[in-house]
DNA sequence: TACTCTCCATACAGTTCTGTATGGTTTTTG
DNA sequence: CAAAAACCATACAGAACTGTATGGAGAGTA
């Protein structure tokens, strides 16, 4: 029934774990009693668990910010992009957000790459604040705040993430 | 030279190894290993892991809230109350934070607490805003959005936490 | 059909941990 | 000082992993 695997299934499971447990789950082990093979599939698309964590890596850094970015720049250029933007950065995935920053707590190499991206985004933020008519002193420091409580949001409770509505955080970005 | 150890020699090593190596560090064999004594001991203090664990938590959870909230209840009521909150929480240790996050991200059990952390600072931000005079609504709004964009500056790394100034989540507290 | 990739199972050796059991060594106290 | 309490070392059994080696099974291709 169940078919054979590749590499993308085994990266998909992967942040998926990593979503619902934590780092610690990103072992050969348990990912293939998961996926019910044994890990002799593993060490066949990977060579080591540091080759996979790093595809995981990869795979992440592609949902989180390649992809966004692109589908933002087919936009017009104003304030629907920076709509979007907020919209798809407020309805991210939260437990994957959680994992991530987990496991960097944990690995240098892993924070070093969350650290890029926060700043890829916040510049991307910037630049959109600033296309508003902001100044740039002022798109940044609207920028920095408006991605530091998004990202607190998403690393909260549910019950806390509920209380604060999408369209607090752009008015924040907003109003004059 | 080495002293004999105690249960909160072994909870300060179990902090401070958190905060620099992730739960991961949790563990009785390397601390053991850091303390320069055997398991034997760890043993002796604790039942097991578990029991390690949570007296942990209930250090961080002195630490990060009754600790502070002790501190500002002396002062007197007004301004200074909330100022004080924010020069401690914006300064607070970002390393300890994001290691308990880390840690959250992986036990239920420490979600759960991190939560009711998180939730408690909430209310008590409010309460501090509201006797600033705001209303009860606009005060449950700004508390959120500040505890928020604070909680994203302990998570964030050393450059990007240090583009926003104390002055700037002060401001959005106060501003009229 | 035969050959060749691609994918997987199994068995083995080794590492890092947990928890228990037992006995020894300090330190405190009556 | 003697007994008790607090603290620690060592040795063992076992769980949860990693990585390697080897022998297949399945699907595509000449």
């Amino acid at each position: 029934m169940s078919k054979r695997l590749n590499r993308q299934d085994w990266v998909g499971a992967g942040l998926q774990a990593l979503a619902k447990d934590g780092p610690s789950a990103l072992k050969a082990d348990r990912l293939a009693a998961q996926l019910n093979v044994s890990r002799g599939s593993f060490y066949w698309h990977f060579d080591n668990l540091a080759a996979f964590h790093s595809a995981v890596l990869d795979g992440w850094f592609e949902i989180a910010t390649s992809g966004v970015i692109e589908e933002i720049e087919k936009l017009p250029r104003g304030a629907a992009r920076l709509d979007r933007l907020l919209e798809i950065a407020f309805s991210a995935d939260r437990a994957m957000e959680r994992g991530i920053r987990a496991w960097g707590a944990q690995s240098e190499l892993v924070s070093g790459r969350v650290d890029q991206v926060d700043g890829a985004r916040v510049a991307y933020l910037t630049k959109l604040i600033t296309e508003m008519g902001w100044s740039a002193g002022e798109a940044k420091d609207k920028a920095v705040l408006l991605y530091l409580s998004n990202l607190g949001r998403l690393l909260v409770s549910d019950d806390l993430a509920q209380s604060v509505s999408l369209s607090m955080l752009q008015d924040s970005a907003k109003r004059r």
